[in-house]
DNA sequence: GCAAAAGTGTTGGCGGTACACCCATGT
DNA sequence: ACATGGGTGTACCGCCAACACTTTTGC
C-alpha cells in the first residue's frame, strides 16, 4: 500500500530529514460530555494506543514542531500548546513491560529491523486544550485508528506514555490555577453553569456554584451577552463569551484561583 | 596541550559516546553576601561566558546527564535539581547577535570546522540552589575559567543562555511559593533573619521580618535549636536548622506561600 | 403548582499585611 | 545610655468557603 512505502521512506530516510533520538509528544485534551479526553493512536498490529507525536525537522523549532504535530493529527491550529516536560529516561522505551515487543513496524520477517527509530528517543511533552467538537481525529501513517479516551478510562498505552498524560493533567491543573481556560475547550458562547463543569471535570471535584461564578466574573475576561440559553424545565442562562484581549493578557500575567 | 588532545577527541569521536543535537544547561544557583550567583565558565579565546553544560551519553538519562555536569562542575552531589524547561529553538546558537561568531573551538587555521559539536543543539534546562561556600568552581575542557557572577550584573553570553537564566529564575521564584528553599544553600545552622534575607533575594523585594517569621515557623519544617547566635552588639538570634523529614515532605507536597 | 436549575446576597473564618512594643547586646 | 537589630503580639482587611432565598422555565 501506500503506507507502507510512506513508512519504508521514514525509515530509512527519516533520519536525514529529522533530528534523530528527538521526539515530540502531544497530550492533546478535548471536552465533551462532562468528560476530559485525550486523543490516542492505535499502532498497526499491536493492541497497543500511544500519544500522538513526531519528531522534529533538522531545521525547525521544536515548538514548531509540535504544533505541525497537532496540526496533523487533528486539523487545528493556532491553539494554546504548552511544553510541560522533557522525558529522558533510556528506559522510558520499556516501561509498559507487557509491551516491550516493539510493533511490527520494527521487523522484517520476524526479524527485528535496526532503524533510527528503534532507538532510544528523548521526548518533549506539550500539551493542547481543543474544542471537542471542532476536532476530526487523523491517523498518521503508523497508526490505523485515532480517537478519544477518557482520561479515566485509558487503554493500555505504549511506552511510558501513561505517565506523559498524567504529567500533562497535572500541569493543566496547575495552569487552571493561574491562567485561564475553556477559550479553546468550549464553543464561542457558553453560560456560566457550561465553564463551571469545565472546571470541576478538569479539577475533578465539586466547585460551589455561587463562588464560583463571583471569582469568575471578578476576573474581568468574561463578557455577558444580551442572549439567554434555553436549556428545558428551567430558568435560562445567561451566554458568555471570553473578552479575548483580556483573556490573553491574563494568560500573560497570571492570577490566583483557589 | 593535554587539554587539546582531549577536545579534539570530543570533537571527533564525541558523537560516538554522546547523543547529537542534545544538550543540558545548569543554572546552578549559589547564595552568597546577600546576592544570588550563578556559575559561568570563560570560553577559551572568545570574551565569552556561558552556563555549564554538558552532553548525553547514549545510555544515560537525562536527569543523571544534569548530576553529572553539576558534579563535574562543583564537586557537589545529591543535590536538588530541577529541570525546568528545553529550549528548542533551531536559532538559538545565533541568538546574541555580537557572538554569532563561533569560538575558535570550531575553527582550524581560520576556517570553520564542520563537526557535530557545531550542529543544532536542542538544551534541557535545570537549576539547581547550591551551598555557596561547599563548591570549587572548575572549568571543563573547553573553558579557562569558572567563577560565579551576580544574577543582576552579568557578563556577555553565548547562545541564549540569558534567556535560558532568566527562566530558571522565574522558575525559582515559582518553587518559593510552594516549597521550601534554603536547605541546599544555607549552612547548616542557621538564623531566620539569614533565611529571610535568602528569601527576600530570590524574590527581590522585601518581606516583613515579623509576617515572614509567623508564616515560615508555621510551615514546621524548622526546629529551633537551644543555640544563639552572636551577631554583635544585637540581640542574639536563635538558631534553627531544617527538619530533613518534614522538609522533603513539603518538597512533594507543597504548600502555598504569598 | 411543582421540580430543577440559575441568579444574587450574607456571613464567618483564615491568612496576609501593617504596625508597635519590648528585649538583648556591645560600645 | 544608646543604637541597632531580634522576638513577639495585635488590629484590620480581603478572600474564600459555606450557606439561603428568590426567580425562571416546562410540564
Amino acid at each position: 500500500m501506500k503506507d507502507n512505502k510512506v513508512i519504508h521512506e521514514l525509515i530509512t530516510n527519516g533520519h536525514l530529514k529529522y533530528i534523530p533520538h528527538i521526539s515530540v509528544d502531544c497530550v492533546i485534551l478535548g471536552y465533551h460530555a462532562n468528560q476530559l479526553n485525550v486523543l490516542l493512536n492505535k499502532w498497526k498490529d499491536v493492541e497497543v494506543w500511544s500519544l500522538p507525536g513526531g519528531y522534529v525537522e533538522r531545521n525547525e523549532s521544536v515548538d514548531t514542531a509540535a504544533h505541525r504535530v497537532l496540526w496533523e493529527r487533528t486539523g487545528v491550529d493556532k491553539l494554546f500548546l504548552q511544553q510541560f516536560y522533557t522525558f529522558g529516561d533510556p528506559d522510558r522505551i520499556n516501561m509498559n513491560r507487557r509491551l516491550n515487543r516493539l510493533p511490527v513496524l520494527f521487523q522484517e520477517g520476524g526479524k527485528e529491523l535496526h532503524n533510527w527509530m528503534a532507538e532510544r528517543f528523548i521526548s518533549i511533552g506539550y500539551y493542547a486544550l481543543v474544542e471537542y467538537s471542532k476536532v476530526s481525529p487523523r491517523p498518521d501513517h503508523l497508526s490505523v485508528e485515532s480517537r478519544w479516551w477518557d482520561i479515566h478510562d485509558l487503554p493500555a498505552l505504549i511506552f511510558d506514555h501513561d505517565r506523559i498524560i498524567s504529567h500533562a493533567l497535572h500541569a493543566v491543573r496547575l495552569q487552571l490555577k493561574y491562567q485561564p481556560v475553556g477559550l479553546s475547550l468550549l464553543p464561542e458562547k457558553f453560560t456560566l453553569p457550561e465553564l463551571q463543569k469545565l472546571y470541576e471535570t478538569i479539577l475533578s471535584r465539586k466547585l460551589d456554584r455561587r463562588n464560583f461564578q463571583k471569582k469568575m466574573l471578578s476576573l474581568g475576561i468574561l463578557r455577558r451577552l444580551p442572549e439567554r440559553k434555553t436549556i428545558g424545565p428551567h430558568r435560562s442562562p445567561f451566554l458568555y463569551s471570553f473578552d479575548k484581549r483580556k483573556y490573553n493578557q491574563a494568560l500573560k500575567e497570571g492570577y490566583g484561583f483557589a
